[in-house]
DNA sequence: AATGATTTAGACCACATGGTCTATAGATAG
DNA sequence: CTATCTATAGACCATGTGGTCTAAATCATT
């Protein structure tokens, strides 16, 4: 696998952090303990994007701590470029919500900046080869506030009392059309039914739900996962 | 790290397949090779679950690809039980949103079949010891489907042309009251204005949204990331 | 000083929506 | 073989909603 790299050419790296002593320290480790190249570096995210599309590295390094633009958006901006740049996030704290939010916007790697060297050029290696890198302390910390996340939805749409089970088929199927913003006539049309039939179906819908109006009703079924169970009906 | 564990008393497990072969296979497998104690097996997920609530173990190895009730919602009902079971999923595939689905609904590991039975026992030891364990090959496939899904969301939210942004600031007032299904009279009361400036309002939003009524007006809202801006606004 | 955008508000009308009640045919369950 | 549930559909009415037009006060910008 490794063995692929050498015959390409040095992946190319932009580094990128406010504080130039820093800055200057990881070109020099990099330069002195790994074939890459660092092309250029930037101090501030605005000048490091200007250099990405100039530059167009096969690697970013990132502080996300930086005044002025934070680390984040620039991510995310770059990301929306859509280089192909592989962006390695870098930070003092390993914070689970950066993490988290670092790896969501396409951090392809979040390292330490107290982590041996060693590992710094390891994760430059991953990354280039086409892989994800986030250290064993990291990535549990990431699927820990991964499934809190999750686990906190879950306890809102999963609740055993989920009003949307006492449903009929029909009424779903209404109610799914409800929750496009069609009228009564359109459904009508789709489910080839009458416009009245429709209007029982939803006062039914209504009494169920315990609500008073088509919005609180598609409210209700967004909120609690009724999309989600349409999927999985297909899915599965 | 490791050598907490051998003070400890050795961890309780239940199986969980419905292929009986396969079943008595990793059993066997687990008491020749490693010092877990396998209290119980099921060849279903309900047997299953009701020896989970009997035995307590501290892990459960689940088969995802099960007849009758499938894996993940076996999973999803035993984390609902809050017993602290720690579940590592087995299946056959490295479907990328098998896995994503089983690491969202709480799983702390997963493995696949065709794995070496060293890395089996490694995982087990992995779970127990508190971590989440993912093999490289799968941990790669997890943050793919992840990231592509978070991208898909951000493409539709931060999308160049979101006529959310053509909105004014009382206007998105408005909005975000419609959007927690509130009538006319209710919005009115909420902002101290009359009835009728609330439906100008309501139909300058119409406008700018391109869309004919409330319903579709909150969808697009829910749709096109209105929710998140506001927690963006906040939070960052 | 003037222009334009925003917020406020009213009038008027058509019609969509919601509430309630009744009723029939078919399916399902006890 | 009832009893219940479901899907269908109509009548009737009150009211909420959406469309359009007008208009005044405020505020920012030029």
């Amino acid at each position: 696998m490794r063995r692929g790299l050498e015959f390409k050419k040095k992946a190319r790296i932009i580094l990128v952090d406010d504080n130039y002593d820093h800055l200057s320290g990881i070109k020099e480790l990099i330069e002195i303990e790994s074939d890459f190249d660092v092309v250029a570096t930037a101090t501030s995210a605005s000048v490091a994007i200007s250099l990405i599309k100039k530059y167009r590295p096969e690697i970013v390094l990132m502080d996300i701590n930086m005044p002025e633009k934070d680390g984040l958006t620039a991510i995310a901006e770059i990301e929306k470029l859509d280089l192909g740049v592989r962006i390695i996030a870098l930070t003092g704290y390993d914070d689970p919500d950066l993490i988290f939010r670092a790896m969501k916007i396409g951090a392809k790697g979040y390292i330490l900046k107290t982590m041996a060297s060693a590992q710094l050029i390891y994760a430059i290696d991953e990354v280039a080869a086409g892989k994800i890198y986030l250290p064993a302390t990291l990535s549990s910390r990431f699927f820990e506030y991964f499934q809190k996340s999750f686990k906190e939805e879950a306890e809102n749409t999963a609740d055993e009392e989920n009003l949307l089970n006492y449903l009929t088929q029909r009424e779903e199927e209404v109610l799914d059309l409800l929750t496009q913003g069609i009228t009564y006539k359109g459904v009508a049309q789709k489910l080839f039914i009458s416009e009245t039939t429709v209007k029982t179906h939803v006062n039914n819908i209504f009494q169920k739900l315990q609500v008073n109006d088509r919005t609180q009703a598609v409210l209700y079924a967004l909120n609690n996962g009724f999309l989600n169970r349409r999927k999985v009906k297909i899915a599965i």
